[in-house]
DNA sequence: GCAAGGTC
């Protein structure tokens, strides 16, 4: 029997049902379904893994934080050992009945590793095997290219799971050995460590640094001359053409000079087209998902639930245009009968050829991400219903026309002032109609002429001040992050969401906490090359080499271990530096503002008996000033005051969502929203946003 | 209780 493994379930099913030559018998080990079918005469078995079956990981020994000391992960021995159970099982089982094996996982570095990882597991069962295994090379799942690649079998290519294997090794050694020496040198053992890695550390110092020039952007107030003219219709707004005043006298007297009336000097309008975007691959997805509020983090979820129920395509890919196989029509038939865009999709049946969009990336591994499957509200929950819809309507949209936009730019004139108005319309709506997220309203102006006058119903003066470069959204690190190289289209949704979950970013936009402030800076100071995205780009390039067979793995994994050995004593050397930079980072987190009482500073502190946090002042005991806290979720001081009672405001993580709130429990404003309870609770209505947190407060304080 | 990479 020849035994078939790919990479997952979906692509053995696809493979079986593309070589039988008659029926496929479906048959399970466990709960890990296979697949028996004749090939060329010959019986085969298909089965599908989960990814990697084994994963690196330092021996018993190691374990202990406290004990061992962090320098000996850099030469310690590195395990493989099994994380999926069941799989490994079934490939044991089904090895054993074998006499060759064919390695079909996917065409690429983590391909050929996974595909390695899953011979030792057949080997360990029947050494026999060794001498009689093949390897399908498809670059996509359709009959065509599976029947070519297996009749077609080449060798497993060594050099290249090697690539991958050094890749694995060096993210663990200096993750492991650089996550224990800084946990240990600030004190933060259990939950509370410090993780540090190849990604995850370049990213957060980019978000770090943006939010250092936000900090160092000093904002230069400038003026504008606002004016609402008025032609008989709705009135509509027009700025002084100079735009920006440095001088607040010099546009007051812009402002003083506006007569009554303005007279048109130009009319000028252009047109301009938006062409329909390109299919979606992962990364276009997750920002567009960012975008309508979905984190990369659940989009990669609600996506992976919706391919496997067969809704969509498999949504981790790089491919920007459709490959000749897919069945444009047959998509447009079923989504011809889904809520909400049926009837656009008929129109697009009904219009004739079909010219889809492309993007710049074609790769033929999978399609971009398209509809597979018609799906109803009722049988979706409200999130994965937005995200099929988003998927639905992308897939519509790159079908359709360009939009064309109209903008129309008015010049005038009013008491010797240069006033400009501008507005941009939609001529003709395209796949706009369809994909209709962050569109614009449209912005009419009157028909007007030039010397046609009108009347200057209004004009002020606006004081407005330079801002800095804006935080970074999820949507826009996702992209960043592929831009600079760091992760892969299927782990930077999950590596962001590691720095929510270490504590060192908040919020979207994202905010770095304090800690994670200073952890980007001790890294950046005295760990350098873990700080910089560069590690990411080196390493490939040793990662090529490796595949190509110009150096060996071992020497890629040694050189490593002899960089990270001189930053490990550069680190030793400046133990106490560094830890002082995280420490001011951590305490800077629990410091939420002024003591009402004393003036110093108030902070988050623990009771010695019951561990119960409390807002204690620093001063004490000379102040004895404390304030209840939540004791669920972690707090994120504000720095803002409370414009009821003047006392900190903090937010509270934890919970199905965030929550802000003053820590004073008798908050004129939380008496306001209590009395408000009691009288819309006996309206029978439900309790507002402030009583709820009022809730909290006491619950978690009692 | 370490990383990052697959996939559910």
């Amino acid at each position: 029997m020849r035994l078939i493994i790919s990479e997952k379930a979906n692509a053995a099913r696809k493979i079986a049902q593309f070589l039988a030559e008659g029926p496929v018998k479906e048959g399970k080990h466990r709960s890990v379904p296979y697949h028996t079918f004749t090939w060329r005469g010959e019986e085969c078995v298909s089965v599908g893994l989960k990814g990697h079956v084994l994963n690196p990981e330092y021996p018993e020994e190691y374990s202990n934080w406290q004990k061992v000391d962090p320098r000996e992960l850099i030469d310690a021995r590195i395990l493989k050992s099994v994380s999926e159970k069941g799989v490994a099982a079934a490939v044991r089982s089904l090895a054993k009945k074998a006499d060759r094996v064919i390695i079909a996982t996917d065409f690429d570095r983590e391909g050929e590793l996974i595909g390695v990882e899953a011979l030792s597991l057949a080997f360990e069962a029947n050494p026999a095997l060794m001498d009689h295994v093949e390897r399908a090379r498809f670059s996509a799942l359709t009959k065509g290219e599976v029947t070519r690649a297996f009749e077609n079998l080449v060798e497993v290519s060594r050099e290249l799971a090697d690539a991958g294997e050094a890749r694995q090794d060096i993210d663990l050694i200096w993750g492991a050995t650089l996550t224990r020496w800084v946990s240990r040198a600030v004190k933060r053992y259990g939950s509370a460590f410090l993780s540090v890695g190849r990604v995850q550390s370049p990213t957060l110092v980019l978000i770090a640094e943006r939010e250092l020039e936000r900090r160092a952007f000093v904002p230069e107030p400038y003026w504008e001359v606002e004016a609402r003219l008025q032609n008989g219709g709705g009135p509509f707004v027009a700025r002084h053409a100079r735009g920006r005043f440095k001088e607040e006298a010099e546009a007051r007297r812009a402002l003083e000079n506006l007569s009554e009336t303005a007279v048109v000097t130009e009319v000028r309008q252009r047109e301009a087209t938006r062409p329909a975007p390109a299919p979606f691959n992962t990364t276009a997805f997750l920002t567009a998902a960012a975008n309508i509020g979905v984190s990369p983090s659940r989009a990669a979820r609600i996506a992976e639930d919706l391919y496997t129920e067969g809704y969509i395509s498999y949504p981790r890919t790089d491919n920007t245009v459709y490959p000749e196989s897919l069945d444009l029509r047959e998509v447009l038939g079923f989504l011809a009968e889904v809520e909400g865009v049926g009837d656009y999709a008929g129109r697009l049946l009904g219009a004739g050829r079909l010219t889809p969009t492309r993007g710049r990336r074609q790769t033929t591994d999978h399609p971009p991400i398209y509809p597979t499957g018609r799906a109803s509200r009722a049988e979706l929950r409200e999130d994965q219903w937005k995200i099929y819809q988003l998927v639905v309507r992308r897939f519509l949209a790159t079908l359709s026309g360009p939009a064309k936009t109209l903008r129309t730019t008015l010049r005038f004139e009013s008491g010797g002032e240069p006033l400009v108005a501008g507005g941009t319309v939609v001529t003709e709506e395209g796949w706009l109609a369809v994909y209709h997220y962050g569109r614009r309203r449209d912005e009419e102006l009157p028909r007007l002429s030039e010397g046609d006058e009108v009347r200057v119903a209004e004009a002020e003066l606006l004081a407005k001040e330079t801002q800095p470069p804006g935080r970074y959204g999820q949507g826009r690190l996702i992209r960043l992050m592929e831009d600079l190289g760091l992760g892969t289209k299927a782990t930077r949704p999950g590596i962001i969401q590691n720095l929510y979950d270490r504590g060192y970013i908040h919020g979207d936009p994202i905010v770095p906490t304090e800690t994670g402030m200073a952890v980007a800076k001790a890294l950046k100071d005295f760990a350098s090359e873990i700080a910089s995205h560069e590690m990411t780009a080196r390493l490939e390039k040793s990662m090529d080499a490796i595949s190509e067979g110009r150096v060996s793995k071992d020497s890629v994994v040694e050189e490593s271990r002899e960089l990270l050995r001189r930053v490990y004593d550069h680190l030793e050397s400046s133990e106490e530096k560094f830890a002082d930079i995280v420490w001011n980072g951590i305490r800077g987190d629990e410091t939420l503002g002024p003591c009402p009482n004393c003036g110093r500073n108030l902070v988050v502190r623990r009771n010695r008996r019951n561990r119960k946090r409390f807002a204690g002042c620093e001063g004490y005991p000379e102040c004895r000033t404390t304030f209840p806290l939540p004791q669920k979720g972690d707090i994120i001081p504000l720095g803002t005051a409370c414009e009821a009672c003047g006392l900190p405001e903090i937010k509270v993580l934890g919970g199905r969502r965030p929550w802000v709130t003053c820590i004073n429990m008798d908050c004129p404003k939380k008496q306001e929203q209590r009395r408000s309870r009691e009288e819309t609770q006996a309206g029978g209505e439900e309790p507002s946003e402030g009583q709820r947190d009022r809730k909290r407060l006491e619950k978690s304080t009692t």
